[in-house]
DNA sequence: ATAAATGCAAAGGGTTTGCAAAGGC
DNA sequence: GCCTTTGCAAACCCTTTGCATTTAT
């Protein structure tokens, strides 16, 4: 697993950012970068337990925020009342914002448009191969420069408009 | 306004499963179905004080159970750390699922993926315009059709790679 | 008349915060 | 040693529940 380069990864941010590595910080992390799927921070501690080391509850949530902050872990809300967590290294992306005033292409990763692809497609008894969500609107470049050009900065911020059209 | 209509289809299905039209319902009704967007229990209540009728918050979150069993209105939670609701008639399909084998298209619609492009579009600082899931992979009567393979993990077809396993 | 809904307040569950003590850099 | 983190518990927030009272049918 690369769980160990990416509990690496979180070090050096940490000191990046100034930051002190504590042994709870590395254990926490070394949990969540580690688990094979989804954790919640209820099995975080339960998981700390199990291998000797502890944390308080309240560690492990601000410790959740830091990860989540240093864009190793992602947070996954499934509406079950509490919050789920994952590491953040899984999945190319799956989402396309396409802005319709510049034409621009963000592509990101967000592990909860799988999920309920998922969730949709066993509802209607799909069997889902690929997928990918696209969302058409204003990205924050346009939205701030209503009248003037985007020749603001010198290279347009995307990449050239779709090849495809949507549909 | 359809709003006055969907009241009356909350009234009427009240009546068809036996239960009791009380003001507080009525008046919680045309809260939420006359809400332009999405509402929260918490500006339910204030609506209705700003009309002059009033509940209790226990009458607001249960009448709520009511609406959304009775299909007019739907939960979305955007991980505010509160619920929000919608009356459910806008809505048109959002989600393609696309059986690569026949090539038919299923349109469907679900809330949930409204809820999640717009979660996405905030975190990325984009304004979301319209949005569509688009779910490549096949049909049930497709996966029928080669009789041999059950289903499950038998053999699954050896078309493109996905872009992700679905979880 | 009767079964159900309301309101109030208290409980509940996940998450956050205040502050003294402990610890990394 | 300074500044941050930790741990504990109380506080918080949204939501649900218990129970006496009110109300729709």
């Amino acid at each position: 697993m690369a769980a160990r380069e990416r509990i690496a990864q979180f070090r050096d941010w940490l000191r990046d950012n100034g930051l002190p590595a504590t042994p709870q910080r590395l254990a926490i992390a070394d949990v969540v970068l580690g688990a094979t799927h989804t954790i919640s921070a209820e099995e975080i501690t339960g998981a700390l337990t199990a291998r000797g080391s502890t944390a308080g509850v309240a560690t492990v949530y601000r410790t959740l925020d830091v990860l989540v902050s240093s864009g190793l872990v992602v947070e996954r809300n499934f509406a079950e009342g509490f919050r789920r967590f994952e590491s953040a290294d899984r999945g190319m992306p799956n989402t396309q914002l396409l802005c319709t005033t510049c034409g621009g292409v963000e592509a990101i990763t967000d592990p909860d448009v799988e999920s309920l692809a998922h969730r949709i497609a066993l509802t209607s008894d799909f069997e889902a191969d690929r997928l990918r969500l696209i969302v058409h609107g204003s990205c924050a470049s346009c939205r701030q420069l209503p009248s003037i050009n985007t020749e603001a900065f010198a290279e347009p911020h995307q990449s050239p408009p779709p090849l495809r059209s949507p549909i």
